[in-house]
DNA sequence: CTTGATGGTAGACACTCGTATACATCGCTG
DNA sequence: CAGCGATGTATACGAGTGTCTACCATCAAG
């Protein structure tokens, strides 16, 4: 095994490999046009500076080469956002932190997150899946972050848990609108930070079983025989 | 002016004509395919069952087509969305009637959520802006419904348009998992009045200034100086 | 009956594309 | 040095595509 260099996930010095050109040009090609999918592999060697068939030294296919795409884009992803987040240590206005801190972090990565919302509901059942799945970690790390710091007390896990992947998803997609609307951005925040709050003080209120609850979430509580 | 027959919507009688052909053709390859955008114009022709230069003969793009698809869609989501939602007199157990309602609308037209979602964040501007349209036009809807049948009482408008927006969208996406995991139908359901009802007794909270709000929403509310 | 427009068809041209085969480097390992 | 695997390149072929031009059918208006 491993007879030659450690091609892993590059060293240092030395240009980026042929396969890294290949990839960062799928995504920039990805962000500006079109869908992963569609993407040809004539075009992407164009505009890696390559030759079309040296694509197949590095990937089988496009659905391939997504996956790869996929995999870095969730270590690019979550890696930092769990030091971004460990950077707030007060409780307070923990929400606006996040969300702040998030789309900073999109403002650096577009194409990143154009591409990642692209696909999330994009043709590929398999992409789909992993970007769900990556969405899954991150949520994962948010509830881990509310049970620790007592974002949301006296709710049960698996509350938590749902609320996180909503407000990660949520806050994903927002991130479009974040780089697509410059003008409005003080705005989309608000909204964000809003929604999250809402949805938080609701759960709690709900599962501590306050009367105002009741008025709305009248669900089988009790019916009214 | 309309010297021949009224193209109108469809008289009646006779089968379906040749752009409506198309259409109905270019939603069938985008559902189980591809996006939008990427479906050639013989694929189209071939499943419509026409020759390929017929399509130019109603469209001058394929971004033409998709915007006539998307009025199209619209129509048929809006119109029927309203309706069902007046049948719902009671004010309890509204949340999970109406979700009832949209996933079971759903089922019967899929084809129409799975491109709907795919385009609203697909390549294409003036596709997904259309799209976005006619989901703040059903969430409109939904914010005239809460007023009038005081779900959310002594939000003011502002907010329970924003509301509407969220709980519209979160709704339109739900759709998909629904449709993709039959298996797990009741837990999504679940899942997504759950959060609908979180969102608005939180906001309601929040609006009243109920202690526990501040707990966890205590952005700009006093600064710790 | 003629006219002209609308919707549909047929054929052709110039592309682009995916991919197969064969060849060229380069650097490691023996 | 010889060999070999990994990477990149050149060429070529067949299939599919967008779209142009030209031709046919139908039908209402004059």
């Amino acid at each position: 095994m491993s007879k030659h260099k450690d091609i892993g996930p590059q060293d240092e010095a030395a240009g980026p490999t042929g396969r890294e050109k290949l990839l960062s040009a799928a995504l920039k090609l990805a962000a500006k046009s079109r869908n992963l999918s569609t993407i040809g592999v004539r075009e992407l060697g164009r505009e890696a500076g390559l030759n079309p068939n040296t694509f197949y030294r590095h990937f089988t296919d496009l659905d391939d080469l997504s996956m790869a795409l996929i995999d870095q884009l969730g270590k690019e992803l979550r890696v930092p956002l769990q030091a971004l987040r460990r950077s707030i240590v007060s409780r307070e206005e923990n929400a606006v932190r996040t969300v702040e801190l998030v789309f900073d972090f999109a403002k650096d990565h577009p194409d990143v997150f154009i591409v990642g919302v692209r696909e999330l509901y994009g043709a590929s059942p398999r992409v789909r899946e992993a970007l769900r799945r990556t969405i899954g970690e991150v949520a994962g790390d948010l509830a881990e972050d509310m049970r620790v710091m007592q974002i949301t007390p006296g709710l049960d896990d698996k509350t938590a848990r749902e609320l996180a992947e909503v407000v990660a998803v949520q806050t994903f997609h927002s991130t479009l609108d974040y780089l697509e609307h410059p003008d409005q951005r003080s705005e989309i925040l608000r909204r964000v930070v809003q929604f999250i709050n809402a949805l938080f003080v609701g759960a709690m209120a709900i599962q501590a079983g306050l009367p105002l609850a009741t008025m709305v979430s009248t669900q089988k509580l009790k019916k009214p025989d």
